[in-house]
DNA sequence: TCTGGGGTCCTAGGACCC
DNA sequence: TCTGGGGTCCTAGGACCC
């Protein structure tokens, strides 16, 4: 079981960008250096929100998530600028290309913020030189400031990146997690956000050294096993791998927006799903996908928000496709409320070939069906050997193909970073 | 005149099957 | 006039993160 990880523990960096998109402008952008700057979305329109801004900007209050009107009237100097994703995805690109020069096993987390084990890379450096050689690096060749984390663990690196911001470098070892982490309220612990921070007060569980010592029972009760999981967090212990094939593992591919004014009118709202069905479609395509479940995300004037969503007959990629089985679902479920935002989700996607052998194979197997059975399982047998085959599932073989290869890397991490833009 | 858009994981309840 | 107990699949929603 512990054949996995080296005698010693592993050693793990956390990379995190600071204030990333703020920062990249100002490396385009000299003039912002030193200026309270904010990336903010939909600028001429009342619901644009602060999406990142500079620590210049955070002197005086300007939070990410806050709308324009509010961090201008804490700010009134703020410069707002709106996001080039463009420039971002590049500037990740290159941050990930340094990365791995180090190692191989490098996985990106968001745009800006990814995973490093260095334990076989002792050649390089100590853990310490291997830090400072790459935070030195990104702010030379590309004028951008990020944290890094140090540690044993995922968990301990990542908390670690955010001890020390901007251009931190910070240890954290397993013996010093009673003193430099039990003293914490439970919720600066990431995985506890405001609900389930409630939840543990509500039992008495104040600080990070108050979950890792908790009850096993009443945690349980409490928060399922998600429970057992952040007691294990709080001691310190995480064992997840850093997984670099991670970014290739797609769920779902979705699109919503915020109407610019609450809407009754279904042919305005029918016209805005083509939209988002296009853009799904198009990612799709871009990642040679397919979806097996079709999902629709319904936001009310009030903000109550409705997610319906059910599996498909066939795979589906194709705008039409997408955009008939949207507004299905969209008709069914609409009460008639003005709509707020829409959104359109392609679940359970996989990768093209493989839902295409796998449609291939069930009407084959169908036809087989038909035949004497010594017959058909030969023929089964013939074709895929002599692996199990099972109705709806894809045999080991063909499974092998739906992996990416080296040429669609790029391409894919590219537009994976479009999906998990960071707010910071 | 509040509160975006991209995701993941987990849970709970009902349908259905044996 | 009485109805168990698994197991799996499906859908909806909550919590969380960047």
């Amino acid at each position: 079981m512990n054949v996995m990880y080296p005698k010693n523990g592993r050693v793990i960096l956390h990379v995190d960008m600071n204030s990333f998109y703020a920062s990249v402008e100002m490396a385009y952008d000299r003039e912002l250096k030193g200026k309270p700057l904010a990336i903010a979305g939909n600028v001429e329109e009342r619901r644009g929100i602060i999406v990142t801004c500079s620590y210049e900007a955070r002197k005086f209050g300007v939070k990410t998530t806050m709308p324009i009107w509010e961090a201008k009237k804490l700010c009134p100097q703020l410069i707002i600028r709106r996001p080039n994703f463009e420039r971002y995805r590049r500037a990740s690109l290159s941050i990930f290309d340094l990365l791995r020069q180090y190692t191989e096993l490098v996985e990106p987390v968001s745009i800006d913020e990814g995973y490093l084990d260095i334990t076989e890379s002792s050649a390089l450096g100590s853990p310490i030189e291997i830090a400072n050689d790459i935070q030195k690096r990104i702010m030379e060749t590309m004028d951008l400031p990020c944290s890094i984390g140090i540690a044993p663990n995922k968990f301990l690196a990542k908390t670690a990146s955010d001890m020390k911001k901007p251009m931190g470098i910070t240890i954290l070892r397993k013996r010093d997690v009673s003193v430099k982490l039990w003293p914490l309220p439970v919720g600066e612990m990431h995985g506890i956000g405001k609900r389930t921070e409630q939840k543990l007060n509500s039992i008495g569980i104040i600080t990070i050294g108050d979950l890792s010592s908790a009850n096993d029972i009443a945690l349980k009760n409490l928060l399922g096993i998600n429970g057992a999981k952040l007691k294990d967090r709080a001691s310190g212990n995480d064992r997840r791998p850093v997984d670099p094939e991670s970014i290739f593992d797609y769920k779902s591919v979705g699109n919503s927006t915020t109407l610019p004014h609450d809407s009754t009118n279904q042919k305005e709202l029918i016209g805005i799903l083509e939209k988002l069905s296009e853009k799904v479609a198009i990612r799709l395509k871009n990642k040679m996908l397919v979806g097996q479940k079709i999902g629709v995300t319904i936001r009310y004037k009030d903000r109550s928000t409705i997610t319906r969503s059910r599996k498909t007959d066939n795979p589906f990629f194709e705008k039409a496709d997408i955009h008939s089985l949207a507004v299905e679902l969209f008709k069914k479920n609409w009460n008639g409320e003005g709509v707020r935002l829409l959104g359109v989700t392609a679940f359970d996607v996989v990768e093209k070939d493989a839902a295409f052998k796998q449609l291939d194979l069930f009407s084959y197997h169908q036809d087989a069906a038909k035949e004497p059975l010594y017959e058909a399982m030969q023929k089964l047998q013939s074709k895929y050997g002599s692996s199990i085959i099972k109705k709806g599932s894809i045999p080991p073989a063909l499974e092998q193909q739906s992996i990416g290869t080296d040429t669609s890397f790029n391409k894919d991490l590219f537009d994976n970073f479009r999906l998990k833009d960071s707010k910071e």
